[in-house]
DNA sequence: ACACTTTTTTCGAAGCTCGAAAAAATGAGC
DNA sequence: GCTCATTTTTTCGAGCTTCGAAAAAAGTGT
């Protein structure tokens, strides 16, 4: 609970510096009397440390402000965008898209390709990932920036501790150290970690009105993926990266899932079950190839325009859907969700059975009350710029200086003794 | 004025006088050596704040010590018994039950009374919760001590601050502010939680080797109950206590449950689940009293007798609760699984059908590597012990300054800028 | 008694934040 | 063009805190 940690005399300059750093992340270019007003920090103290932070190159005195009013003119304190840069991967079903950022968070160049990740061999995959990011960081605007950071998202289970690939549907290949790999190849540190957990971040920046700090993302695509964010900090298991809410089981016993078991949610909700039920395969086959978007919209259009195993088929989604999100709420309480992906596009057929669903499993609670929207922007855009916006906050904090001295030894103590 | 200036510096201070704290509450008596040790601070700080927390009252020297050793004998640092003392209370189906605690843990006086929860009029239990625990603080040991804090376990959904019983399957009465009328009362800070929530400091405490930072407990009584220790905290939801393991749905449109709905876990492992499946009554009846835990030990002789509906009714009692847990893991990682309660002593009638349910909804994972462990001591003492745990270290928190002054305004602030 | 060992306290140095006052940099007015 | 008003930013001394080293304290062993 008080999860106070142990703050030596130094630790306190470092965490402000952390402080610092991460309002102008957040509030963009900001002049130092606003950030002593953000901070709660003395004039004086954001004199000493902003005055730090440009010597160290982290920040820049930008001159763009607010003209016109009278006494001295404010100057804008802007992250450098030279100081750093970070590249944010993502491996999905059939496609790889790479991205290189600068420190103010600016795209400087981006690369993707197709490759048939079902299929591949290990070595094959792993060569193509590591040749696209090294094409990639080769188009370096700044030979003197240095890459700091890779965020690597994934469509599939990763560790606790963001190193591995532990298990994923979109390849048969397990337990790939990624990020070993790449830190070993580029001499970068690497996280790895699921698409989802990622996406999550690039909502709560480009609404932080509606995603504040608890809110569930729902990625409705060949398979289903979740991101929650609870508190304000992204739920991570304890072991892996968890939130399987697609794997989470709506009928024992029932359709045949893509991860080998049965009734997952997935297994009804899934594009690929859509298309299965829709064409009335057996809920015991799974389809040989991936099924587009454009399949999925097909399916679509057959269900708005009359009654069929295709509008059938949504309604099976949404079910499952609508019962898998009642025993997400029982856990974790009712929250905004946001959903993204191709299937979200069907809302219109999917929430009819959703909120029936849950007024089924949550009773008493109103389900008029729960929210859904919808998000245009693609989720490939959305994860890239997640896994963008979670490397340049992780190295902040490097940066500022709170990881590399502060965190490792000794919270581990205070953390013992206050839990 | 003073808590105006000088907030940062002071922060310092007050965190580590909660750091020393803290560590003689979990650590037992302790010279300030092994503190020094422990919490990483210098010994000139140790002495210092030592000396503070002595002075305060908070703290005694208790000169029992290893002796026989060579050179200057350790002085132990104890907690102050008479420094506070605390309320505990457990508010379960038919049952009141509430401590008195000293400031160092120990119980001093007790009280349970037997009242019908389900039937009788909200002015009637409000009355009786306070009287008891008026009669209870009348027998308080040292006159001069101040009673500090109530801590109020319900069977039942509390709000996230703590203050209410949103919802509880044990009386009618929804949204009782019963934070707000024990404060009114008695003039002490009183918490509303969850009795779960509570059990799991007390396991915690009890075995820490076992139950440290991850795991969960399930408590198997009239109805079904969890708490979540996740990364050292306990989980809570956002808006609500939470984590209803219990109405998470196992059967969509399946038994009716007390909670009104239908197919929740509880409708098939509760007690009353249990009876009326091995009665043979229909799975829409609710029992008109509650099922006491000598039926269902009945009910456990004759499972392992022989073959027949009651070895089915534990049988299908476990395939929920397996597939409850199948759920629970998909979202938040396995973890180690303490049982609790009058069920938990049915183990090994469960243990088989939990396993056959987690490995069909967790395949790979083999599910022998799945920790159950059943808990001997009485739940009710569990959760009354926790309570005041509770209790206690939200105290120190208080007593050493981290919660009283100044942080309020500053936190939220970090808080917002660094998400 | 005296030496040895271990714990605890004392003391000065260094660092941090803070509030107040000074300095800087501009617009407004004559 | 000059001065005054206004707002931002820096400077400065005070008051904390923590830390390491040395001193003091309080026993045991011989």
């Amino acid at each position: 609970m008080a999860s106070a940690m142990l703050i030596r005399q130094d630790d306190l300059r470092l965490r402000n510096r952390h402080l610092v750093l991460s309002a102008v992340r957040v509030g963009g270019a900001t002049s130092r009397t606003a950030l002593a007003n953000r901070t709660r920090l003395s004039h004086s103290t954001i004199s000493a440390i902003s005055a730090d932070l440009i010597g160290d190159g982290v920040l820049c005195e930008s001159p763009d402000t607010m003209q016109g009013r009278r006494g001295r003119p404010q100057i804008a304190l802007a992250l450098q965008p030279q100081a750093a840069l970070v590249v944010t991967a993502l491996l999905s079903l059939n496609n790889l898209s790479v991205a290189l950022v600068d420190y103010a968070g600016k795209v400087q160049a981006q690369r993707r390709c197709d490759l048939p990740t079902t299929s591949m061999a290990r070595s094959d995959l792993l060569d193509l990932v590591t040749s696209e990011i090294a094409e990639l960081i080769s188009a370096r605007p700044w030979p003197a920036a240095a890459v700091r950071r890779i965020a690597f998202a994934i469509q599939g289970v990763t560790d606790a501790e963001a190193r591995s690939l532990l298990w994923s549907p979109i390849t048969p290949h397990g337990d790939v150290p990624f990020a070993d790999l790449l830190e070993a190849r580029f001499g970068v540190q690497t996280t790895v970690e699921n698409d989802c957990n990622m996406l999550v971040f690039a909502l709560q920046q480009g609404d932080p009105a509606l995603y504040r700090s608890n809110f569930v993302a729902l990625l409705l695509s060949h398979g289903i993926g979740m991101g929650l964010m609870l508190r304000g900090e992204v739920f991570h298991g304890t072991r892996s990266s968890a939130g399987e809410f697609g794997h989470v089981t709506h009928q024992p016993g029932g359709a045949r899932c893509r991860c080998g078991r049965n009734g997952c949610i997935e297994a009804y909700a899934g594009s690929y079950a859509l298309w299965r039920r829709a064409k009335g395969l057996p809920p015991t086959e799974m389809p040989e190839k991936a099924v587009s978007d454009a399949q999925v919209e097909d399916l679509m259009v057959a269900a708005r325009e009359r009654d069929g195993p295709e509008r059938e088929a949504f309604h099976e989604a949404g079910t499952a859907i609508g019962y898998g999100l009642g025993s997400l709420f029982a856990l974790i309480d009712p929250a905004p969700v946001a959903l993204v992906g191709i299937g979200a596009t069907a809302f219109d057929l999917l929430e009819e059975p959703i909120r029936e669903a849950l007024a089924r499993t949550l009773g008493g609670q109103r389900s008029e009350a729960f929210s859904f929207r919808v998000v245009e922007r693609p989720n490939m855009a959305l994860t890239l710029e997640g896994g963008a916006l979670h490397a340049l906050t992780t190295l902040d904090a490097e940066i500022a200086g709170v990881a590399a001295s502060a965190l490792p030894a000794r919270s581990t103590a205070a953390a013992a003794i206050l839990r």
